[in-house]
DNA sequence: GCCCAGGTGAAGC
DNA sequence: GCTTCACATGGG
């Protein structure tokens, strides 16, 4: 697979279970340990128990999006342009709806290394184990949301997800209930799906976004966090703060079609460049 | 000690 | 609509 940069794609902040181990990468997907290596021909797969059909990898992977084929509805503006320059072969993945969800859940006002401790554990106290190669240390599936609902908000706590704890239970419960179908969401429209999952608490616009993007693959949607804010004022609003209907009409309108992958980018080079760099007025 | 992190909800204008 | 604050926890 050509254009495919797995190690830039695992560590970009979409997905948080992805350990490198020994030049490769070894994760769970679903019931499955995986690990993964970049060979010429492309990404080489190994797992623990013998596949015969590949489909759930390369969903998640996205490996047959034609990359270049988006990247040509980019708007030819130079902010996107040094950022695709920098990111080359960043892609988007397709995650599970629920795994995507809980952990977005988890994530507010916390970094990328924490969110991944946080999940780590969690998974290690109440994820599934699953099939290993011979003498590998255990592996877990994420938790599902039964699990994780029959469980006290202490017992969370104690995975150091702090307030997030309460909403974590709370929206397991309203998953395992039914009250929330989240396979339902994916015949939705965007904004329907959207006003869906903001009714559940802890969840308001950018978790949802991600949730949209990442877990259910909706082009269009565009989460904002702190360095996409940061992106926009700086790159696109001559160092001005963009919020509300301004900033939706303008990411709506100016991003195109794959809005989400223009986000990913911007993301991506805000937190790698903009860190370096002493920080500007936001 | 300080500020910040892939935010949200409640309260106050 | 907007701003401010609390909410846990850990990194730099």
């Amino acid at each position: 697979m050509r254009n495919y940069d797995l190690g830039l794609t695992l560590t970009s902040g979409q997905t948080f279970r992805w350990v490198r181990q020994q030049g490769a990468w070894e994760g769970v997907v679903g019931p499955h340990w995986v690990r993964l290596h970049v060979a010429l021909e492309g990404i080489r797969a190994e797992t623990a128990v013998p596949v015969t059909n590949w489909d759930w990898l390369a969903a998640y992977l996205q490996s047959r999006v034609n990359l270049e084929a988006v990247l040509k509805t980019f708007p030819p503006d130079a902010p996107l342009g040094a950022a695709v320059a920098a990111c080359r072969g960043l892609r988007l993945l397709r995650q599970d709806p629920w795994e995507c969800l809980a952990s977005f859940l988890l994530s507010s006002t916390k970094q990328i290394v924490q969110i991944q401790q946080i999940i780590a554990m969690l998974c290690a106290r109440y994820g599934s184990p699953v099939a290993v190669p011979p003498g590998h240390e255990p592996a877990f599936a994420f938790p599902c949301a039964d699990r994780l609902a029959g469980c006290e908000e202490a017992e969370l706590r104690a995975c150091k997800m702090g307030f997030r704890a309460r909403y974590l239970r709370a929206v397991a419960q309203k998953v395992t209930s039914g009250e929330m179908d989240l396979r339902r969401l994916a015949v939705l429209s965007m904004d329907e799906a959207r006003s869906r999952l903001m009714e559940l608490p802890g969840v308001g616009r950018k978790i949802a976004d991600c949730v949209l993007l990442f877990g259910y693959g909706f082009q269009q949607a565009f989460p904002v966090d702190v360095w996409v804010m940061r992106a926009l004022g700086r790159l696109y609003f001559r160092g001005r703060r963009v919020t509300g209907r301004r900033r939706e009409r303008f990411v709506a309108t100016h991003f195109g079609p794959h809005a989400g992958y223009a986000q990913q980018y911007l993301f991506h080079y805000m937190r790698t460049r903009g860190a370096s760099r002493p920080r500007v007025a936001d």
